[in-house]
DNA sequence: TTGAAAGCGATACCAT
DNA sequence: ATGGTATCGCTTTCAA
């Protein structure tokens, strides 16, 4: 059976409330109290109900992640790092598959809320906005990592996606692609839509045009719905030389669409993918990605959310930025002439 | 503020005994007050508090998952099939990342244990074993996933790492395949044991030997110690003609130092990884590899642990074994003559 | 220093 | 049918 502050009290001959000290390390009690208390806690092998303490007011020591999908290599290392982080602080992370669903994510919230944990990490689209609201309202922490909102007054941490499209385009103007396309997540992912932004505006500014028709949007399966999108591309009769994507998954599935088709990469289409994940380093060609910082993410949302960040971003600060960085590799070159 | 059991039964205008009632769909209410009290519950926007609830004997509806590390794609996936079981359930999950780690395995299992989680399911090498029969002392249900224990009592689903194994000697037996070489997980990982004893009988009874200086282990970063060993055999005078590697992983591991030591796959080396991850298909070539049926083996560990199985599986079942299977892409092929 | 007692939010038994 | 109340395990005044 489970012993409880009653048990190790009676077994110490001692109140609870002497036993509830030693526990918090507070209050005062003598040397040899303390001493006896803790070896009675050993003895009978006695750990403090979280539950229990929570209720009176204390915290659950809990943290909710909602990300699309954990197995999805992006979202796995974010996890990664943000539970790393949780746990430096004494917390635990209980991750959410939302699959970017409405409906799933307004179950999981609810369902944190339930559980009294004592913030909630985002990587999600929310539609929903006015769910956010509700948990603000109850002063339930909330931040967000690699997605933003709208309005603001969330805590934020994001990389610079506009800035990552800009590289993208940029990296691939300077191989001499002129004809370019893009596979993208679906819209209302705010990250996949600043990319191409910053995508569309670096090629505006070289004097060429992103046709509508070069602009793809994919459902939940990135990699099929990439496979089958690019294949759309590579079909049209003047097709692009090269492909954005919105993210590594999505460029994954152009690449075998590629091959499939018998299209050279790159040497008849460059690809570039965006997070560099592992998936990034072990395709064949290699793929050309923008980085984006996974594990500075992880540790910054979580110091942020918990409210202890070590170094002094100007206090109150509410919105961080990462720089992305352009990785080539295999997956890109100059265009046929 | 959040509102209690108490606001709305007083903004009802009942006891907080009926309000209880509602909540949980039992004892005997008037259609009228229910629906009265359903109303003011929306009104206020109430959310029963899982963790009073729980104080009184009820559960927490949480369960813990132990893994090595969430970023591995094998185990997101695992993850991943058991999150979408343990939430159709209504459970939420914990994540803990071990890294094999006993030190962090000993601190998670005390840390769910102090959150009344109902139950954990391990997916990781366990080598204090004492820690469980704490546990199992305190009647918290465990079960284990893709990973056993040496006694037994233990709820287990695995895949028959020894079949597997086993299966991937055959068909590199096949190809013709004579000088093989293992690169295995550190060797205190049960089922990388299994999988090496299985492809060791195979070759055995072909009246193969598998010297021991063919056999390498590796540490935790397993891509990066996967490419240094590879390495190593691949520099041996009579170096092995093939490779089977205990994950994907490490696989990916001796793909990189192929390829960076310009030696041809699967013409010169051909390699054999388990998993089925993600990563196998992404590769270049693709990866051959025992594929291990993760969705459902994550169906089943929680519904065994939450005693929900649907099916007849002969009640009081402790321990499912399910079949491996080979899955041949480009990573193999007859050796050169 | 130490302990008694009042909550925390919900459940469940027992009267009414 | 409905409500009063003890109880869960722990924290936290407040007296002693």
């Amino acid at each position: 059976m489970k012993s409880t502050i009653y048990d190790v009290a009676r077994a110490a001959g001692v109140s609870i409330a002497a036993v509830s000290q030693v526990i918090n390390g507070k209050g005062k009690i003598s040397e040899e109290r303390r001493a006896e208390i803790v070896r009675v806690m050993e003895q009978l092998n006695y750990k403090p109900s979280v539950i229990a303490a929570a209720l009176t007011g204390k915290k659950t020591y809990t943290l909710g992640l909602l990300i699309p999908d954990i197995s999805n290599p992006f979202f796995a290392e974010i996890a990664r790092a943000v539970e790393d982080q949780v746990d430096f602080h004494g917390y635990s992370l209980v991750i959410c598959s939302t699959d970017n669903k409405d409906e799933r994510v307004e179950r999981y919230l609810s369902l944190l809320q339930q559980k009294s944990v004592d913030g909630i990490i985002i990587g999600t689209g929310i539609d929903n906005k006015e769910m956010l609201d509700t948990l603000i309202a109850k002063s339930v922490p909330v931040a967000m990592i690699a997605r933003e909102l709208p309005g603001d007054a969330v805590l934020t941490v994001v990389v610079d996606d506009y800035a990552g499209g800009r590289l993208a385009a940029r990296h691939l103007l300077d191989l001499g692609h002129t004809r370019m396309a893009v596979l993208s997540e679906h819209t209302k992912v705010s990250s996949s839509r600043e990319r191409i932004r910053g995508f569309q505006d670096e090629l505006t500014e070289a004097g060429l045009d992103l046709p509508e028709y070069m602009v793809k949007t994919s459902g939940r399966d990135l990699v099929k719905d990439g496979k089958r999108l690019a294949s759309e591309l590579l079909r049209y009769a003047e097709r692009p030389t090269a492909l954005f994507c919105c993210t590594d998954l999505l460029a994954i599935g152009a690449l075998q669409a590629a091959k499939e088709m018998e299209v050279q990469v790159p040497t008849e289409l460059s690809i570039v993918g965006f997070d560099n994940t592992i998936l990034a380093s072990v395709t064949d060609p290699s793929l050309t990605t923008i980085a984006q910082p996974m594990e500075q993410m992880g540790k910054l949302v979580v110091d942020l959310i918990l409210d202890k960040q070590q170094e002094s971003p100007p206090n109150g600060t509410k919105r961080m930025v990462l720089k992305p960085e352009l990785v080539v590799r295999q997956s890109t070159g100059r265009p046929l002439l």
